[in-house]
DNA sequence: CCCAAGACGTA
DNA sequence: CGTACGTCTTGGGC
C-alpha cells in the first residue's frame, strides 16, 4: 500500500516561478503554474504508482496557530504575485476532474494537514511518499515507511530521501533534530530570524555535537565567544524558532486514510479541459500516470521518456576518419560535445563526441584527433560551410580545438537558454535538457553512482550530450522563435561567439615587470600608510579588518558614524570622506586602502595569469549579464582603474606586441543616445544632434541658464543626473551622491524631467509595460524577466522598478555594442588586416594594430561602430591610439 | 577548502 | 533609497 501526499502550494509556487510567465493559451489565460503542477503530477504519480493520494493546500489565512505565537511569521513575504494566484483554481480544477482528494483544513497549513496524514499513515504500516518543496518536511521521514520527495529546483528535479538521506542531505542531522536545526538556522521565507553567524553549515554541527537546543544551551561555554553571545542573545527567539517550525500532526482532516483513493473520473471531462488549457503534450502523459490509459500496453512506454543513447568509441584512425566523413555528409545538424580534463575552454580537451542522431554518437579521444589525416577531416568537419555544427557552449570547445572560430556554427543551445530567460544563471545542458525536452540527461549508470575505472561511463556522458543537444535545439528554436528573438540570435549573439573566441585566443600583452616594480612601490606606500595608522590608533591591527577598523575608528577614538550597514557603522570610502576632517587618520586610511586595492587586484594578481605567449587571455563570458553585457572574467580586464592617477598607472601594463600600436574606440554616451531615441525626447536628441555637450546641455535646463554660461559645478551635477536617470535614480539618492539636501536634489529632478518631458513619459511606460508582461525588451527585442515587479515587497518591487528603467537602456546598449564588434571583426576580415580585436569594456573596444596599417584600419573602425545601426542620434565614437592602454588618448 | 560580508575597481 | 558586473580580504567554519 503506497500513499502520496503533495503540497500543493508548494509544488505550484515552484513550478511557477521554475517556468516562464509567456506559457498563456490563445485566449491569454497565463497557465505555467498550472501547467507546471500538472507536469509534476503526472511524473511523480507515474514515478510512484500510488495507491492513494491527496493534495493538500494552504488555508486562505495560514496556521492561526504559528500567526498567534509569532505575529511577525511569514511577514514581508512577497505576497503572492497575482498571476500564480489566478492559477490557484485552475490547479483545483485540474484536481477534480482526475478526482483526486483535496484538502484544506481552516486554520492550518498544507504541512500540518500532511504531517497528521502522514504520521497516521506511517502507523498502519502504509509507504508514505510526500513530495514537497518545503524543507519543514525533512522531520516527518521515518524508515522504513515514511520518505519525501523533495522538488530540488524546476519541476523536474526531485530526490527521494529516508532517513539517511536527510543525514547525508543536512550534514549529520536527523529527522527528528530537524526542528531543532531549523530553529538555529532560521527561516528567511518564513521570517524567522535565524542567529547571527550561524548558517546551515555551523547549525549542523551543533546539532551534530549537542543533538538539541537545550543540551546546547546548557553547554554554551564550551563555544566560541562569538557563537556563545549570539546563541545566549536569541535563545528566546530559537526556542520559539522551534515551536514553529514543528509541524501539527493532530489535525482533524476530516478524512481517514482509505477514503485517499482516486475516484473515477470522467475522461471526457478530463480531455475538454486539457483541450481549454491547450496542454496538449500533458493529456497522454497525465492519462499514463493516472490509471489506465487508452491503450494499456503503451502506458510504461508512455510515460518513461525513453533516452537511450548508443555511444561507440573510435578506437582507431580509420574509425574516426569514417565517424568525422560521414558527420560532414549529413545533411541535418552536426552536434559535437568535449569532454576537458576540468574547466571547459581552459583546459585540456580530452576528446569530443559526434553525434548526427539523437540516439547515437561517436566518441574520440584527443589522441586520434591529432593525426594529420584524422585532425584534417575534423578541421574539414568544422570549417565546411555547407555542415551545421550545433554544440552547447560553443566557445569554450572551439578553445579546446585550436581556438579558431567555427565560421559554420549553427546553434549554440546555451547561447538559446540565455536569451529565453538571461536571469536564469547557468545553462547546463542537463538543465535545460530536463527543463525544455523533459528529459533526463545522466545515464542511469552515473546515477547511481557506479564506480568506475575504465572512464568509460564519462565517455558515455560525453556522447549522451551530444546527442541531447541535438534534441534541445528543436525545442529551444521554438522557444526563441516564440520570443520574437531569432533576429537578436542570429544577428547578435550566434555571431558574437566567433569573435569572442578570438579575442580570448589572441588576449593581451602584459608587461609582468613593469607590474613587479609598481607592485614593490605600492607595498611601501602601504606600509608608510601602515605605521601611521597604527600609530595614531595606539596599536597595530589589521587595517583590512572592516571589524577591527570600526572598532578603532568608532571605539577608540570616537568618530561619528555616518551610515550603517547591517552589522555596525559603514568604513567605505565615501563615509570616510565624510569623517576626514574629524581625524587624520581618516586620510592614512582611505590611502592604505587605495594602494592596497591596487596591489592585490592587479600588480599582485594579473601576472599570474600571463601564459606561455607572455599575454593574458581572460574568459569573456555572453552568458551572464541579464542585460545583455558581456562580462569578463580570471581576471576581470573591464574594471582596470583609470579614474585616479595612481590607478591610472596599471594601464601602463597593458602593451601592444612588436610593431604595434593599442587604438581604442568608445562610443561617447552611448546609453544617453540610445535613452534619446526610445524616449524620443526632443531636448535630448536636439542635443546629440547639435553635437554639443548633452551634460552642458542638461546643466542649463536644470539651473535654467544659458548653456554658454554653464559653469563646471552645474555641468557636474547634471552628468550626475544624466547618468543616474538612466539607473532610475530619485531624489533621495541623488542628494546623497551630490551631497546636498533632499528637497533641492528634489528640485533638480523636477527641473530634469520638465527640460526632457519624454524621458519621464518614456520611464513611466517601461515600467507599467514591464508590468503588464513581466519582463522589459530592448528596441533589438532583447527580454530580461523581472519577477521583482509582480513583489509585493515595496523594496523589491521598487528595485524591479529601477531594474525596468534600466535594462531597455543598458540593454540596448549592449545590442548596440555586440553589433559593432561583429561588425569590426567582420571589416578587419574582409578588408584582410592583421588587427585584432583583443578588449571589450562595454563601450570601448581596444584593438592591437600594426604600425603600418593604423592609417588604413582607423577609419574602417570607426565607420563600422558609428554605422552599426540607424538611430534617432548620431552614434559618435573618440578614439586614442599608444603603445600601451594608459597612452591611448 | 568554502562561505558571507564588506569594500571597491569599471561601464 | 542608482544599474550591471568580478575580485579581494577577513573572519568564521569545515
Amino acid at each position: 500500500m503506497k500513499l502520496l501526499l503533495l503540497d500543493g502550494h508548494s509544488l505550484a509556487y515552484r513550478a511557477f516561478f521554475a517556468l516562464p510567465t509567456d506559457l498563456v493559451t490563445s485566449s491569454g489565460t497565463v497557465t505555467n503554474a498550472v501547467f507546471g503542477f500538472t507536469s509534476m503530477f503526472a511524473k511523480v504519480v507515474g514515478d510512484e504508482r500510488p495507491d492513494l493520494i491527496a493534495v493538500a493546500f494552504d488555508a486562505p489565512g495560514g496556521s492561526t496557530e504559528r500567526f498567534t505565537l509569532d505575529p511577525q511569521y511569514k511577514a514581508g513575504r512577497a505576497a503572492t504575485p497575482d498571476l500564480f494566484r489566478a492559477q490557484m483554481p485552475l490547479i483545483r480544477e485540474v484536481l477534480d476532474a482526475l478526482e483526486i482528494q483535496q484538502l484544506e483544513i481552516p486554520g492550518v497549513e498544507a504541512d500540518d494537514v500532511i504531517a497528521t496524514l502522514a504520521t497516521q499513515a506511517g502507523d498502519q504500516g502504509i509507504d508514505v511518499v510526500i513530495v514537497t518543496g518545503d524543507r519543514d518536511s525533512f522531520q516527518l521521514v521515518r524508515d522504513p515507511h515514511i520518505r519525501v520527495l523533495y522538488n530540488k529546483r524546476g519541476v523536474s528535479d526531485y530526490a527521494l530521501y529516508d532517513e539517511a538521506g536527510i543525514v547525508e542531505r543536512t550534514g549529520g542531522v536527523t529527522p527528528t533534530q530537524w526542528p531543532d536545526y531549523a530553529a538555529l538556522r532560521g527561516d528567511s521565507s518564513d521570517n524567522l530570524p535565524g542567529v547571527p553567524g550561524i548558517g546551515e553549515k555551523t547549525a549542523a554541527k551543533l546539532i551534530n555535537t549537542y543533538n538539541d537546543l537545550e543540551t546546547i544551551f546548557e553547554h554554551l561555554d564550551e563555544l566560541p565567544p562569538k557563537q556563545r553571545t549570539n546563541l545566549g542573545d536569541a535563545r528566546e527567539r530559537v526556542f520559539t524558532n522551534r515551536t514553529m517550525t514543528i509541524l501539527r500532526r493532530d489535525v482533524n482532516c476530516g478524512v481517514s486514510i482509505d477514503e485517499l483513493k482516486q475516484g473515477n473520473f470522467d475522461r471526457e471531462a478530463f480531455r475538454v479541459l486539457c483541450n481549454q488549457l491547450e496542454f496538449r503534450t500533458l493529456l497522454p502523459r497525465i492519462l499514463a500516470a493516472v490509471g489506465e490509459s487508452e491503450s494499456d500496453s503503451g502506458s510504461d512506454a508512455a510515460q518513461a521518456i525513453a533516452f537511450e543513447v548508443e555511444v561507440t568509441r573510435g578506437h582507431d584512425s580509420a574509425a574516426a576518419l569514417s565517424a568525422l566523413e560521414s558527420a560532414a555528409q549529413h545533411d541535418g545538424f552536426v552536434s559535437i560535445a568535449g569532454r576537458f580534463e576540468a574547466g571547459a575552454g581552459r583546459t585540456q580537451l580530452l576528446g569530443i563526441a559526434v553525434a548526427t542522431s539523437e540516439t547515437a554518437a561517436v566518441y574520440l579521444d584527443v589522441a586520434l584527433l591529432t593525426e594529420p589525416r584524422v585532425a584534417q577531416a575534423f578541421n574539414a568537419l568544422i570549417q565546411d560551410e555547407v555542415v551545421a555544427i550545433v554544440a552547447h557552449r560553443a566557445k569554450e570547445l572551439m578553445h579546446g580545438c585550436g581556438g579558431t572560430p567555427w565560421r559554420n556554427l549553427a546553434h549554440d543551445t546555451a547561447v538559446m537558454g540565455y536569451l529565453v530567460d538571461p536571469g536564469e544563471g547557468k545553462y547546463l545542458l542537463d538543465d535545460l535538457v530536463q527543463r525544455y525536452c523533459g528529459i533526463e540527461l545522466t545515464s542511469p549508470d552515473a546515477a547511481v553512482g557506479q564506480l568506475d575505472f575504465s572512464g568509460d561511463a564519462e565517455l558515455d556522458a560525453t556522447g549522451r550530450e551530444a546527442a541531447a543537444i541535438l534534441w534541445l535545439v528543436t525545442v529551444l528554436r521554438e522557444a526563441v522563435e516564440a520570443r520574437e528573438l531569432t533576429p537578436l540570435y542570429e544577428r547578435f549573439e550566434l555571431p558574437l561567439v566567433n569573435v569572442l573566441v578570438t579575442m580570448e585566443h589572441t588576449g593581451v600583452g602584459l608587461d609582468v615587470e613593469f607590474l613587479q616594480e609598481l607592485s614593490r612601490d605600492l607595498r611601501t606606500q602601504a606600509r608608510a600608510a601602515e605605521t601611521k595608522i597604527h600609530e595614531m590608533a595606539g596599536e597595530p591591527f589589521q587595517i583590512n579588518s572592516v571589524p577591527q577598523l570600526r572598532t578603532v575608528l568608532f571605539e577608540k577614538l570616537g568618530l561619528t558614524p555616518v551610515k550603517k550597514t547591517k552589522t555596525g557603522p559603514s568604513t567605505d570610502a565615501d563615509s570616510l570622506q565624510k569623517l576626514a576632517e574629524e581625524h587624520p587618520i581618516v586620510a592614512e586610511i582611505l590611502k592604505y586602502r587605495e594602494v592596497e586595492k591596487l596591489r592585490s587586484t592587479y600588480t599582485d594578481a594579473l601576472p599570474p595569469l600571463v601564459g606561455a605567449d607572455g599575454r593574458i587571455h581572460a574568459n569573456f563570458n555572453q552568458l551572464v549579464a541579464a542585460t545583455g553585457r558581456i562580462s569578463s572574467e580570471t581576471p576581470n580586464l573591464q574594471n582596470i582603474p583609470v579614474r585616479t592617477t595612481a590607478g591610472r598607472e596599471m594601464r601602463k601594463a597593458f602593451v601592444a606586441a612588436e610593431g604595434c600600436v593599442l587604438l581604442t574606440a568608445d562610443y561617447s554616451q552611448i546609453e544617453l543616445r540610445v535613452l534619446a531615441h526610445v524616449a524620443l525626447d526632443p531636448g535630448l536628441v536636439d542635443a546629440f544632434e547639435r553635437g554639443v555637450d548633452v551634460h552642458t546641455v542638461t546643466a542649463a535646463k536644470v539651473f535654467a541658464v544659458e548653456e554658454d554660461d554653464v559653469d563646471e559645478f552645474q555641468r557636474r551635477f547634471a552628468k550626475v543626473v544624466n547618468y543616474g536617470l538612466a539607473y532610475g535614480m530619485e531624489a533621495y539618492g541623488l542628494g546623497q551622491r551630490l551631497d546636498i539636501p533632499t528637497g533641492q536634489a528634489q528640485e533638480i529632478l523636477d527641473n530634469y524631467f520638465a527640460g526632457f518631458p519624454n524621458v519621464a513619459e518614456y520611464m513611466k511606460l517601461t515600467i507599467a509595460q514591464a508590468k503588464a508582461v513581466g519582463y522589459t525588451t530592448t528596441m533589438f527585442g532583447r527580454r530580461r524577466q523581472l519577477p521583482e515587479l509582480a513583489s509585493s515587497n515595496f523594496r523589491i518591487r521598487q528595485m524591479g522598478e529601477r531594474m525596468a528603467q534600466n535594462a531597455p537602456v543598458q540593454g540596448a546598449a549592449a545590442d548596440i555594442f555586440k553589433l559593432a564588434m561583429i561588425d569590426c571583426e567582420r571589416a578587419l576580415r574582409d578588408g584582410g588586416y592583421a588587427t585584432q580585436m583583443i578588449l571589450t569594456v562595454h563601450d570601448e573596444l581596444v584593438f592591437e594594430v600594426p604600425v603600418d596599417e593604423l592609417d588604413r584600419v582607423q577609419p574602417v573602425l570607426r565607420d563600422a561602430m558609428e554605422h552599426v545601426c540607424e538611430l534617432r542620434v548620431p552614434l559618435t565614437v573618440d578614439m586614442g591610439v599608444g603603445r600601451t592602454w594608459a597612452d591611448c588618448k
